[in-house]
RNA sequence: GCCGGCAUAGCUCAGGGGCUAGAGCAGCUGACUUGUAAUCAGCAGGUCGUCGGUUCGAAUCCGACUGCCGGCUCCA
């Protein structure tokens, strides 16, 4: 707050500007340039964005954010979302409105209480509202106000949700209100200087969102959108969203013959022979490094009695997502996990302190009812394969056995070019089974096992299994996006449930401790990342089809065999197009369907013994003889290299 | 599960209370004999997702169901 001491401003240029504590980055930008002061959106101290209007009361290194800035799109898209607010409410006076979105790193949204959906001519009228009120191009403002003017001023605009939201706000936090034009709405802000400065906006789409995320709870109506600071930057957006729709494994899937689905079987992918020598490649990738590593690959049942997932928990816990089968009179469940079967297969004979750990691997197939509604490509299905495997081993194991999954998985991820790699460790959750005492010693095994490392992680305080802590492993895309991958969890539930035990070297039984461990996760899954990160262009080792032989016309039919068997009996899945089309044609579907090599054959390559190479780059690498390039894609292959 | 949308040929899509439901691509047949992203012609292909209702008549209008899509919620 305003005071008589001064704060030192670190500005990007190295300066190094003394202004009053209270100072606001406006009046810091007003005092650098009058331009300046004009064009600027929002402000960042020390990483963290602030507004405008807020006073400063700490020394830091300080930017400015102007129109031009990429920065300022947050600013822009929460300043457009409180307009949508404005356009909504001056359309529809009635409506009350709830509250905007936390990230406006790509969009911005606004949930009302309407009493139908909204449809797209709704949203027409919006948006050309939206235009309006930017041309008025208001100043936002930043008002404190205490508690009770808060709740006094929305109880008295009829915003009874707005006064429930109030609520949520934390004791002794200062609430702050923004206005532009008559609008008001709580919020945290920050926000762009004027509305004017947001120079493209777009509503995206309208679905129901329930309020404060109860869905025993009212749904409200929502609007998404997305602005920015120019109409290019918008035309930049919306032509990403085109392309990520160009390598949605769900149109590339089929488009590429990997899979299909069913009504008979919903969610549930069949994979054709394509996608299933893929997923039987990925799955043979993992065997190898689990092989390496000493796990031992177990097969267990898939139909148990139900009676098993009664002493894991699982009965209790997720009931409502297992399929069940009675046979016999008796009950019977299809596993979820693999974990109960692989506890009693440790269970089956008297292990002995010697015998940890022991790493058991599992790729069995396993069922879960997801909600309709839940599923959604091969990302989530209701059966799938898991990478899985658990380890038992003594406390004092722990960290090595954890150390030796995490260093696995990192190698793998490397394999597929998945360099983007967070690490995050998920502590005890609040609802969770067991004592404070053994939670403090899984997380510090494993936080243990991480530092020892030296690998770098982030804390995710609270998302921890309901029996153990866990590491999440989160990789980035080709085009940026998140997804999580392999996991490894600490369970000390499991053995007690199930009374696992081993003989110590003290003679007396002790409890060994369970390590969850996936890679790649779900294999299905993990399938659809690669299609999108790949865009369905598969390594070599991984491509269906790794050289496609192009004869150039019927004439050269007879050395095109010779190739292709060549090709083959050298361990290159080889396929000939020996159709009577243009050379132009065959290239054409070959390059669709993104096989790794077309090897053109003509009059040429068959005097020489040679084959023209086009690898799906588009480059030409000219005539080579035949040997070379088997060899080539052999070496490929073997070193499961992303190279063409 | 909830809110909303969609469902016509293998694919992408047009049509629309009425008489024989269309196009392009893919497929098949034939001609062409092809040199680095689509040769030409012909043929075939449909219970218009399923069930029910309204109607003289439904692919078209209404309802239910199923599946899929965008979100919400959930994800051992």
């Amino acid at each position: 707050m305003p005071g008589s001491e001064s704060i030192h401003l670190t500005l990007p240029d190295g300066s190094v500007r003394e202004v009053a504590c209270g100072t606001t980055p406006l009046a810091v930008a007003e005092g650098i340039g009058p331009r300046l002061a004009k064009d600027a959106v929002g402000a960042e101290l020390d990483g963290q964005p602030v507004d405008l209007r807020t006073p400063l009361d700490s020394s830091g290194q300080f930017r400015l954010f102007t129109t031009k800035s990429p920065e300022a799109g947050d600013f822009l898209r929460h300043s457009a979302e409180h307009v949508l607010a404005d356009a909504v409410k001056r359309l529809w006076p009635e409506v009350e409105i709830d509250a905007g979105r936390q990230d406006h790193s790509e969009k911005f949204q606004y949930d009302f209480r309407f009493p139908r959906a909204f449809t797209a001519e709704d949203l027409e009228k919006i948006e050309s509202k939206m235009r309006e009120i930017l041309a008025e191009n208001s100043v936002f403002e930043r008002e404190e106000i205490s508690r009770e003017q808060a709740a006094e001023l929305f109880a008295s605009m009829g915003e009874t949700l707005k006064v429930d939201r109030l609520g949520d706000i934390p004791e002794g936090e200062t609430i702050t209100l923004y206005r532009h034009g008559r609008f008001a709405d709580l919020c945290r802000g920050p926000h762009a200087q004027r509305a004017g400065q947001v120079k493209a906006i777009k509503l995206l789409e309208t679905s129901g969102a329930y309020f404060r995320g109860d869905e025993s709870g009212e749904m409200l109506q929502r609007i998404y959108g997305t602005a920015f600071g120019s109409a290019k930057e918008l035309d930049d957006y919306l032509e990403r969203l085109e392309q990520a729709k160009l390598r949605d494994h769900r149109r590339l899937g089929p488009e590429l013959d990997l899979f299909s689905f069913n009504e008979h079987a919903p969610a549930s992918p069949f994979f054709h022979p394509k996608g299933a020598f893929i997923y039987n490649a990925l799955i043979d990738y993992v065997r190898e490094r689990n092989r390496d590593n000493g796990y031992h690959e177990v097969v267990t049942p898939q139909i148990l009695d139900v009676d098993l997932w009664h002493t894991s928990g699982h009965y209790d816990n997720y009931r409502d997502g297992m399929y069940f089968a009675e046979v016999d009179e008796r009950q019977y469940a299809v596993k979820p996990m693999n974990c109960p079967t692989h506890c009693l297969i440790f269970s089956n004979t008297l292990r002995s302190y010697r015998d940890l750990p022991i790493r058991y691997a599992d790729f069995g197939r396993l069922h879960r009812y997801e909600r309709s509604g839940q599923t959604s490509g091969l990302t989530r299905v209701r059966s799938f394969a898991q990478d899985d495997a658990h380890v038992f081993c003594t406390p004092e194991q722990v960290e090595v056995e954890v150390l030796l999954a995490v260093s696995i998985i990192r190698g793998i991820y490397e394999t597929f070019g998945f360099d983007e790699l967070l690490i995050e460790l998920s502590t005890r959750p609040e609802k969770r089974l067991g004592s404070d005492e053994l939670w403090d010693r899984a997380e510090k095994d494993l936080a243990a096992a991480l530092e020892g490392a030296g690998i770098e992680y982030e804390v995710n305080a609270g998302d921890g299994a309901f029996y153990g802590p866990k590491i999440d492993f989160q990789i980035k895309d080709a085009i940026g996006r998140s997804w999580q991958l392999g996991t490894v969890q600490l369970d000390y539930f499991l053995p007690e449930r199930f009374g696992l035990a081993y003989i110590g070297e003290d003679g007396a039984e002790h409890r060994p401790v369970m390590i969850h461990r996936a890679m790649l996760g779900s294999v299905e899954r993990f399938l659809g990342i690669l299609i999108e990160h790949t865009a369905g262009a598969f390594p070599v080792w991984l491509a269906p089809i790794q050289a496609v032989v192009l004869p150039v016309s019927d004439k050269f039919h007879d050395y095109a065999k010779a190739v292709q068997d060549t090709l083959t009996s050298g361990n290159v899945r080889a396929h000939l197009d020996d159709r009577s089309e243009k050379l132009g044609y065959k290239i054409r579907e070959a390059q669709l369907q993104k096989v790794p090599y077309m090897l053109v054959v003509g009059g040429r390559e068959q005097d020489s013994e040679t084959v023209a190479v086009r690898p799906r780059t588009g480059e030409d690498l000219g005539a080579r003889p035949l040997a070379e390039i088997v060899e080539r894609i052999r070496e490929l292959a073997a070193s499961r290299s992303r190279e063409l």
